[in-house]
DNA sequence: CGTTTCGTACCTACGTACGAAACGGTGCCGTAGT
């Protein structure tokens, strides 16, 4: 069998239909990938090209390619980007809540007659059955997750149709999948694969490492310590930057605190009406705006080169959104600075996001319900009483233990062989106490990062399951030496690090690293856990495990 | 879970002390009402 040769058709269709003389390293093989219509997955900054990965081998195959991407926003800046070239070959189209019944007809007819080739669409769309078989009689050559990450931090519960992309790629006639992110540690990755339900992917990550950004943490006893802190970074000035708070209160009230104080500041958050959103968004790009405070809304598609700096002003939930946040800071490759600023009270307000469990009687109410036969979402909310965020949450859970499942037509049945009731309930609260358990972990992995003297990017990078092979000399403690210190006295662990042990009771896992008398194991069932060595050999607390 | 805010008790009728209660992120979508 002879093997195509992709790389020059590929550099072709960037060079004629986008305008890019040339491609880059991370982007050739998970686009060779695609063209074989293998399955992948791809862990790749922002502003290294990720798009092009779908767009450039979306040219080649034939069909149209539907995108599903978490924002709006976002999908407006990518639709404006593409139809700017006026190409037929790599128009773009979106269906959505913004366009009128018209306009969304209009999209369809335009992307079956060939006049268009991306579709850009939202899970929420495809949720609608009748809409998804619009799409599926498009016959979509190719199915671009973006933002995937989105699946495992929004799915569970915030946007529950996420979670169900899985069953709706396979609905649409099981197209090849390119799932893409800018971060996603090892169990994100496998929660993707595993919803998204991608066949034997090839998995590319690369870049983790950011050589020209200046990693710091400080511990802040009080609050007046913390703004002393800050005030001392911007009066570096540096310009522009962005300081993440944990609260939309803060946010604003921070703004008019720099204000008040001289700075050039305004404040961003999920609560600001759509219009004054993109406003202050148009004014932080255009630099008339120099610091933005704000949640953790400022993030997805804020794609500016010049970010000289990322301040968080509180623990962020996870290393997963911090990396994501200060991955923000100097992607021009110029040099860009992080720095948390923490308290140990910060821990707190994750621990209410991370929210309570399932009430066992909501729960079986609607496992009761589900067994009198197929019904809607809206249906099962009038009979349960259940609000809209809570029975999505409840579904997801009931539907990860096999007690609810979408039919063909598109409702939600219990299905033969599921558990009754009683079940149901117990495997469910089962399964949100697993959940927990992994959410706590990155938590404490987040404190665990704060409070190290190791090297940031060798913790970091840990985290996500990279190695380096030496110390960063980029962060705090590379540069007042801790980091050597510790480095000098890390003991050899017992286990090898990337290799697989087993816990009586947490089960199977993976070594992540070590660190002084410490070592991150991340277990299936639990997340991550720190374990001290010395008790782990005496007590022989781990075993070698096999795959 | 911790912080902030509000109300009440106390009784140097102003201000403090204390306890209860409220608040806290991320965005699709469709529909009601101007």
């Amino acid at each position: 069998m002879k093997l195509p040769i992709y790389g020059p058709r590929l550099r072709k269709v960037a060079r004629t239909h986008f305008g890019w003389p040339s491609l880059r390293p991370g982007q050739f093989r998970p686009m060779r990938a695609v063209l074989r219509r293998k399955d992948a997955l791809v862990v790749l900054p922002t502003g290294a090209g990720k798009s092009a990965i779908y767009q450039i081998p979306a040219v080649l195959l034939p069909g149209p390619t539907v995108v599903v991407s978490p924002l709006l926003a976002l999908q407006q800046d990518q639709i404006t980007a593409l139809n700017e070239r006026n190409d037929p070959k790599i128009r773009a189209v979106r269906v959505s809540s913004a366009e009128t019944a018209r306009e969304q007809q209009e999209a369809i007819a335009e992307l079956r007659a060939g006049r268009a080739e991306f579709l850009f669409i939202t899970p929420e769309q495809l949720a609608n059955p009748e809409r998804l078989a619009e799409v599926k009689s498009l016959k979509p050559g190719l199915v671009a997750i973006d933002e995937a990450h989105c699946i495992s931090a929004w799915g569970p519960d915030f946007r529950p149709d996420f979670l169900a992309l899985g069953d709706m790629i396979e609905r649409l006639g099981r197209p090849p999948v390119l799932a893409l992110t800018a971060t996603a540690s090892p169990p994100v990755r496998e929660d993707i694969i595993a919803r998204l339900r991608l066949r034997d992917p090839e998995i590319h990550v690369s870049g983790l490492d950011r050589p020209n950004l200046f990693v710091e943490v400080t511990h802040c006893p009080d609050e007046a310590y913390r703004w002393r802190r800050l005030t001392t970074l911007l009066d570096e000035g540096q310009r522009p930057g962005i300081v993440y708070v944990p609260t939309r209160r803060a946010a604003e009230e921070l703004a008019a605190k720099l204000t008040e104080a001289g700075y050039s500041a305004d404040y961003y958050h999920g609560g600001m009406a759509g219009g004054l959103r993109e406003q202050r968004h148009e004014d932080f790009t255009e630099d008339r705006v120099e610091i933005m405070v704000a949640t953790s809304a400022f993030g997805m598609g804020i794609d500016k080169p010049n970010i000289r700096w990322v301040a968080h002003m509180a623990l962020p939930d996870s290393p997963d959104s911090y990396f994501q946040e200060i991955g923000r800071a100097g992607r021009d490759g110029e040099p860009g600075r992080v720095l948390l600023l923490w308290r140990a009270e910060d821990e707190a307000i994750q621990r209410f996001f991370n929210g309570g469990g399932p009430d066992p009687d909501e729960l079986r109410g609607l496992a009761k319900a589900l067994h009198k036969g197929p019904t809607t979402k809206t249906a099962l909310q009038k009979a349960t009483g259940l609000g809209q965020r809570r029975l999505g949450q409840y579904l997801a859970l009931l539907e990860q233990v096999g007690a609810v499942r979408t039919d063909k037509t598109g409702k939600l049945t219990a299905p033969p062989g599921a558990p009754l009731p009683a079940a149901a309930v117990k495997a469910a609260i089962a399964e949100h106490e697993r959940q927990q358990a992994v959410i706590k972990s990155r938590t404490d992995m987040m404190r665990g990062f704060a409070e190290s003297r190791q090297c940031r990017t060798e913790t970091l990078l840990a985290y996500f399951g990279e190695e380096i092979r030496r110390m960063c000399g980029h962060c705090d403690n590379c540069l007042d030496g801790s980091a050597e210190a510790v480095n000098a006295a890390e003991p050899e662990g017992p286990f090898p690090i990337h290799s697989h042990v087993r816990h009586g009771e947490w089960g199977t896992g993976m070594v992540m690293g070590y660190e002084e008398e410490k070592m991150t194991v991340l277990f299936d069932s639990v997340g991550y856990k720190t374990l001290s060595v010395p008790v782990v050999v005496e007590q022989q607390l781990l075993t070698a495990a096999q795959l």
